[in-house]
DNA sequence: AAGTGTTGGATACTTCGTATCAATTATGGC
DNA sequence: GCCATAATTGATACGAAGTATCCAACACTT
């Protein structure tokens, strides 16, 4: 099935990643490639720990996800709430459209925040070097499904 | 000088916002207050209990921070290294435009981020219901003094 | 002035993340 | 294949930030 094909070139992702950067290939490093490449949503590093061995240490699980998001493989997502997810980061600058009611995650490509916001911050004699967005709602199965707006 | 009417007209503010909510006027209330009145950047709620009476117990701080927060009066602002800093809030919906190089902020008005996101937003089938944004950059004044851009 | 519900401060606790460091492991050279 | 070496790991401790608890102190009404 799709998924299972989707995990293993994520996890597959993850290694070659780490690779390309000189770090050395482990054996805790391998299991926790194969769990974030199995998320099938943004996690918390608590979250993704309690899915490991717990052989596997704390500080290796933090210091992975510093490495992977340095790396550009995973990148950040903060919730409404003040709480930091992970999840796989499709290359590139983007943002996330989070839905409020189930969590869906969708990335926001191709619109012109950079412009607007460039032109916006020179009006104040701002040099622009980079911002930080998250956008909350519905996404469209959670309005069909009746969750209406509060 | 400005700054002295200013700090007293933010701390009235902050009292105000209170008594309107139906909270007690108390002393540890005044002397927060009057310490949030004259903060002239974003603060966190460390660096402002340092500033405080340490008889000043924490939760106090903290709750009172809280509160202020769910009035309307101050506003958290995410530094670009993840910090959360709070700062007078002036009402209504807005961003702001952080100086990496000097810690200045400015409100970021009168753009159309808002119709933007929404219309990108409606091409996933999202139907916008709020969004969390910080611009990083520098300040004209620190463009003037020579800090480069990296 | 007394009663009552709010508030404050001390304390302990939780959560998230990082520093330290000895033991282990991957990798390149032989 | 083995060794040396440097990277990595995981246990532990630490630190920051924020919250829960709880009794005393307080503000406000009557």
């Amino acid at each position: 099935m799709a998924l299972t094909k989707r995990s293993v070139s994520a996890t597959e992702q993850i290694l070659e990643a780490l690779e390309e950067r000189g770090y050395r290939s482990t054996a805790p490093r391998r299991v926790l490639a194969a769990a974030i490449g199995g998320q099938e949503r943004h996690f918390t590093a608590e979250g993704l720990r309690q899915q490991l061995p717990p052989k596997l240490g704390r500080a290796t699980v933090y210091r992975t996800l510093k490495i992977l998001v340095e790396a550009g493989v995973l990148c950040r997502v903060l919730l409404e709430d003040g709480d930091l997810h992970y999840q796989l980061s499709h290359r590139g600058h983007h943002h996330h459209l989070l839905c409020v009611h189930c969590g869906a995650s969708q990335d926001l490509t191709g619109c012109d925040i950079e412009d607007l916001l460039t032109s916006a911050s020179a009006r104040y004699g701002f040099e622009l070097t980079g911002h930080w967005l998250e956008v909350y709602g519905r996404c469209h199965k959670c309005i069909e499904n009746g969750q209406a707006a509060a």
